[in-house]
DNA sequence: TGACAAACGCAACTCAGTTGCGTTACGATG
DNA sequence: CATCGTAACGCAACTGAGTTGCGTTTGTCA
């Protein structure tokens, strides 16, 4: 939790407090390096310190993602997953049979460029992109 | 509906029944070129045709998808979009302000070839990607 | 035309996420 | 240390997408 420290300067400066629960919630991102669901942070929220309401995590995921904190991604089903926006930009490999989710890292250029032609083809504007692999993984082939 | 021949025999092969409903929805995916959610689906059937039920809407975008006919996409909000599976492959180009979908083609061999350069690493075996741009489009910037 | 399976409608449900509102607590200021 | 404004909180009720069980209707084929 060595990085925590430019973190709680940025809470700072947004007049974000520094809450037990924001403080524990931002913990848990530091402890894994794929993606969480609000189900996923709620849980372990409530497991190693007191109890959480979801509303409090649904609102809380929502401030960091606004202040750069974090981001969310899609990997395929209906929830929202979150991660560290420090992290390096990648993408990932998701197991269709287990579910696991691992990180991915491309050489994206070749990509950067075919996807610039081709948007400015149609005028369009390219802000985000999102790319994400769904497989099996080492375990399960 | 020229191609929809073709797509009849596939659902005789099936033992699936040409229904009033089923041939209007394959229909409708033929007047579309981008994806549909199920309520897009459900809008137009009641629109055109007489009324029918969600659970008979979803039930169908579910035989469909099983026996090939259509392919479902993810478009960065929690709905499930359907199109026809018989278009080239193609990505999409969603404007974040008026919600507009774009098909666009690309050439994707740089691509697989880093990505499996970079899944071979992880031992993970990829069966399918996906991959949309999230922007503005000609009219929103 | 009758029988059988596929398809259907309806109501009730799940699950992720949201909203309104009254209460609690962080932290700046004196 | 006490006070006070606002950020943060919990709770309950709600939304929207999708699912399930079950009894009824309808398409297909003999
Ligand atoms: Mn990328
Ligand atoms: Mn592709
Ligand atoms: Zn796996
Ligand atoms: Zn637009």
């Amino acid at each position: 939790m060595e990085h925590s420290e430019e973190i709680f300067t940025i809470l700072k400066v947004h007049h974000l407090r520094l809450t037990k629960t924001r403080k524990a919630l931002i913990g848990i991102f530091f402890l894994h390096e794929t993606p969480l669901s609000a189900r996923d942070i709620l849980r372990e929220l409530c497991e190693v310190h007191r109890a959480v309401n979801k509303t409090t995590v649904y609102r809380e995921l929502e401030r960091l993602q606004k202040i750069g904190i974090i981001g969310t991604v899609r990997l395929g089903d209906r929830k929202q997953y979150y991660e560290l926006a420090a992290r390096e930009h990648h993408h990932h490999l998701v197991c269709l049979k287990c579910e696991k989710v691992e990180n991915i890292m491309l050489d994206e250029k070749k990509l950067k460029e075919e996807a610039k032609r081709a948007a400015a083809v149609k005028n369009f504007l390219t802000l985000r992109h999102s790319l994400e692999f769904f497989g099996l993984c080492k375990m399960c082939n």
